[in-house]
DNA sequence: TCATTGATGGTCT
DNA sequence: GACCATCAATGAG
């Protein structure tokens, strides 16, 4: 039996903010999709921030794409695309509108339905069912959206730079990714 | 425990 | 045609 906590629905103002300030604010955070009357449920414990054009590890350093327009659209959507020809990555647009900042989510630890392995950003769409049809989805909705604890935890953040993007240069060694520490869910390395 | 590799497809050059 | 914001299975040590 799972007790699952009062939860809150993070309001439009919460992703207008900067990608970093988003990535670490996401933290403990929880992610709702609900498919056929069931809701999967994790908490969020590891995410990546890719700060937009100028960052050449992010997909928006492409320039606005048919791919890559949803992370130049208003913050507060979701960005689902594939990699390595099998695997889904969610990320979180983020503010402010047309920088194309947003947030990978890598890890999440199981709260209710949820399918699987969740340490990887690969493993945790498939264990909430996130797939191409998501891409671009309003996270205000109803049926997929991020949301607060309303007591929330104490935890401390620890920064590492990015996984898998060693191509970026410079910028793969920003320590972008963000994750709490202690957490036995977050993607190993 | 670590390093290597195969699977597999959309996007960009 | 090359390149990936990955994962699981394999084999060596």
């Amino acid at each position: 039996m799972v007790i699952t906590p009062a939860l809150e629905k993070l309001p439009r103002s919460f992703y207008e903010r900067d990608a970093t300030t988003v990535a670490k604010d996401l933290l403990g955070r929880y992610l709702l999709h609900i498919t056929g009357g069931i809701a999967r449920i994790g908490k969020i414990v590891e995410v990546e921030a890719y700060l937009g054009q100028q960052d050449l590890a992010a997909h928006a350093s492409k320039g606005l794409t048919s791919r890559t327009a949803v992370l130049f659209g208003p913050p507060g959507h979701a960005y689902v695309y594939r990699i390595y020809g099998l695997h889904w990555c969610m990320n979180v647009v983020s503010g402010p509108v047309g920088k194309g900042g947003s947030v990978l989510l890598r890890a999440i630890q199981p709260v209710q339905n949820v399918l699987g392995p969740t340490r990887g950003p690969g493993l945790l769409c498939r264990a909430l069912e996130i797939d191409k049809r998501l891409n671009g989805h309003d996270l205000l909705s109803d049926d997929f959206f991020l949301a607060a604890a309303f007591e929330p935890e104490a935890f401390t953040i620890t920064n590492r730079p990015r996984i898998g993007v060693n191509y970026a240069g410079a910028w793969s060694h920003q320590l972008l990714r963000f994750y709490i520490e202690d957490n036995s869910f977050i993607s190993r390395r």
